[in-house]
DNA sequence: TTGTCACTGTCACGGCGTTGTAAAGGTTAG
DNA sequence: CTAACCTTTACAACGCCGTGACAGTGACAA
């Protein structure tokens, strides 16, 4: 895909260097010298991404940055001097998608860019696909639900989070400390049974199969294995 | 929105001083100190965002962002040392969407965050303006009405906006604190039945089918899920 | 082997927090 | 004023978590 690129900078020297760069780099440069020229363009929708000098000879960079969010939602890379840390917040405040502080090394500007064309080309696909399967059973996130055989499992919110720790280290052991901290959100203190309650109650519904699908490494914690394929 | 952060980095204490400051900012975060607890919670999915640190005690940082692209497009901002080039350059190939270098400034790190989550939120609100139809419903955005079978509900605006946001997220769930935020535009407070009357309201003019159209989650929220075909 | 002890499995129950919904109260628009 | 609608109040129902109790089990030492 050739995309398209908006450079808004006032000194010549650079945008020059810049827009022979990116070039080489395989995008499409559009150039504006100052920001009445490039506000012009970048409302002409003719551009994939912005690339924005702060320091510009008309109007300054972040009113530029303001006028655009009025209107789109286009990508913006703020260029500005570098250490000028005001800058550098009051730009993301105004909606900056991110900041290179100049003298701006080309190689870095690239990555960048693509690392932001590529987000919005993710973001635009549906991303709730993160399905993941142990044996027979598929963990759906954004549902919030875990199917064994493509049936649901009736766990409770606990049992969920319980359950798919122990999926995320299937075969590796997770210590109950570990468990406890990252499926309930609190600390294991002496004498607490809820773990092993959920537990209990988590291999209830999983049915209890031998050897057990959850089991206990004694004074450690549990490991869930998956059964052969 | 209520935005869930991993955190993944071996040195504890700035592993805790990040931990407050963004808890401070209003983010609710997950710490791993290690790449496999981390890779293990990210692929759980209960966070909508990872900081990445590149140094870590088991498996390479960018093995581990790797091996989560294997999986997710979860946003990632990479930690590093400062002037490492290659890391830099190499995180990006591999997927990464930011770089912050170390010792990084936590105001940095949030305004990051904030402004690659925003950018997250543009990208998929891109069509919000389109008309949408999951099973019998058909939602006419411009009209601000929906359609159950070509005849429209005599939906208030609140409902309007309740059911809107549901079906957006039509088969995953939506949390009450951030349907409240989107649909009510205002926080979920203690006590706040408001939501839960709406549900109610729109179940009784959805039809009370059995399964409920609109599901609740316990503890969580709901989820609209499009009748079978 | 036997006894001890700490750890684990699980039953049953209590209590608290969450949810559904009717009805009343308050607010805003016409 | 009236009507529509959002919000609050109140209450009932329910789900789920955590606890105490007791039995079972493995580890270890004598």
């Amino acid at each position: 895909m050739q995309n398209r690129v908006l450079l808004i900078e006032d000194d010549d020297e650079l945008r020059e260097l810049l827009t022979r760069y990116l070039t080489n780099q395989g995008f499409t440069v559009r150039e504006a010298a100052n920001g009445r020229d490039g506000l012009a363009l970048a409302v002409g929708q003719d551009c994939d991404i912005v690339v924005l000098d702060i320091m510009l000879p008309d109007i300054n960079g972040l009113d530029v940055l303001r006028e655009l969010r009025g209107q789109t939602h286009l990508p913006v890379i703020l260029l500005t001097a570098r250490g000028d840390e005001t800058d550098r917040i009051v730009g993301f405040e105004v909606g900056a998608d991110d900041y290179i502080p100049k003298p701006c090394n080309p190689r870095e500007l690239v990555a960048r860019l693509q690392a932001l064309l590529r987000r919005i080309a993710w973001d635009q696909k549906s991303d709730v696909d993160a399905t993941r399967t142990y044996g027979d059973l598929r963990v759906e996130p954004g549902q919030r639900r875990i199917y064994q055989d493509d049936a649901p499992l009736e766990l409770t919110a606990t049992e969920y989070e319980v359950l798919q720790v122990l999926l995320a280290h299937a075969g590796s052991v997770v210590r109950k400390t570990d468990l406890m901290q990252w499926a309930l959100g609190r600390r294991l203190e002496a004498y607490d049974r809820t773990l092993d309650m959920h537990i209990s109650n988590l291999r209830k519904k999983l049915g209890n199969d031998d050897p057990p699908r959850i089991e206990t490494i004694r004074g450690l914690g549990y490991s869930y294995r998956v059964p052969a394929a």
